[in-house]
DNA sequence: TGTACATCAGTGAACGCGCGTTCACTGATGTAC
DNA sequence: TGTACATCAGTGAACGCGCGTTCACTGATGTAC
């Protein structure tokens, strides 16, 4: 049956919602349309009027999961009092809170490796989230110019989700505090002052 | 038929040779048995002869890997000349050859966040095949106690491993090689001076 | 305003495929006599 | 030393399952008159 006529626009980002959740909880490769479409409520068949392929899905799934924990970590360094942006931002992210939520966490530390296996045109996509990921938290990030900043925040975000994907594996609770704390330390130090 | 006597430890570590290659080239949730075996020249219901589960396969290959790979590193730290031997280290795994050779490189780096999604059983024996990933090449990190060592080890492989996840993700060789660039500056002045 | 019709979001069954695992079977080797 | 037999690595077919994708169909809504 035909639907009401904003329902289509709610329906594509309820399934985009679930999906960069589902992706980056149990990963793009062993999570599929059939949960997320069950998720939302709707029989897979239902996912095609919405997006042309997972790849698309996945695609979108990774701006979508770059984009919130971008807003989120915006939000975190204003509230910070000046001079102590950075510094929020990096124990935010190097949190138990994100530690143990990757489904609402940075996508770089959810999906990491599986990202690079992705097709060509996929790969372009997620290169483009990225930047937008970047460019978003350059601000806070110290650097005498622009392509500086873009360059340290190139270590330190990628090399902070390493941190966190490394803690995840751990079995051992307090390995995993003591790593993420060292690591908050070592980061604050060489880049937040 | 029955087999001659050597050959079951031999075809043993064919498989695991493979599998370790394999899981870290293409993941282990999209990797699977049948193709290993195939990649060895034999069917895949030969492969319960071997390992119990693909669990078990799973967990033997990553400590494989990581015997690998700790055992390269310890070489190349070996062939440095004194004092330089963290700095080769890191510019070892910080390479453009480590990062475009996922399937014999470091599997923190290869295999990251899904390490953390395995059962418990598996995490467990992950866990161990990592602490002998670090207590092999502690030696050659700085620090004035074995402790404080062990904690840079846990802080800067993640990190590099990070980093070389995310410059594999990268579609542009150029920006993959400056990002690497960078690292490699940034991680041997923090801890390989 | 009231009626006829086109649209299209969502359904549910089907497709081919590869997965992990099981199992009866084979037959050259190692072992016991 | 020669023979009879047990072993067991590897085969190949089968299992149930979930995957991504396709498609004929439904029927309430939006649109045209």
């Amino acid at each position: 049956m035909r639907y009401p006529a904003k329902q289509k626009a709610e329906t594509h980002q309820t399934i985009l919602a679930h999906a960069a959740r589902s992706f980056r909880e149990h990963g793009g490769d062993s999570n599929g349309i059939g949960s997320v479409m069950k998720a939302v409520g709707l029989t897979k068949g239902g996912f095609y009027r919405h997006f042309g392929s997972k790849d698309d899905l996945y695609a979108e799934a990774v701006a979508r999961a770059f984009d919130e924990v971008g807003a989120r970590m915006v939000k975190v360094a204003k509230a910070a009092p000046q001079g102590e942006q950075l510094r929020a931002i990096i124990e935010g992210y190097l949190s138990t809170e994100h530690l143990s939520a990757p489904g609402s966490g940075c996508a770089l530390a959810a999906l990491g490796p599986e990202l690079a296996r992705q097709s060509l045109a996929v790969r372009k996509r997620i290169n483009q989230s990225m930047l937008g990921y970047r460019e978003r938290l350059v601000p806070f990030i110290p650097g005498e110019t622009l392509d500086e900043k873009r360059a340290t925040f190139s270590i330190l975000f990628p090399a902070m989700a390493g941190v966190v994907a490394a803690a995840r594996a751990l079995v051992d609770r307090a390995a995993r505090e003591r790593m993420l704390a060292r690591a908050r330390q070592f980061f604050a130090a060489s880049f937040g002052g």
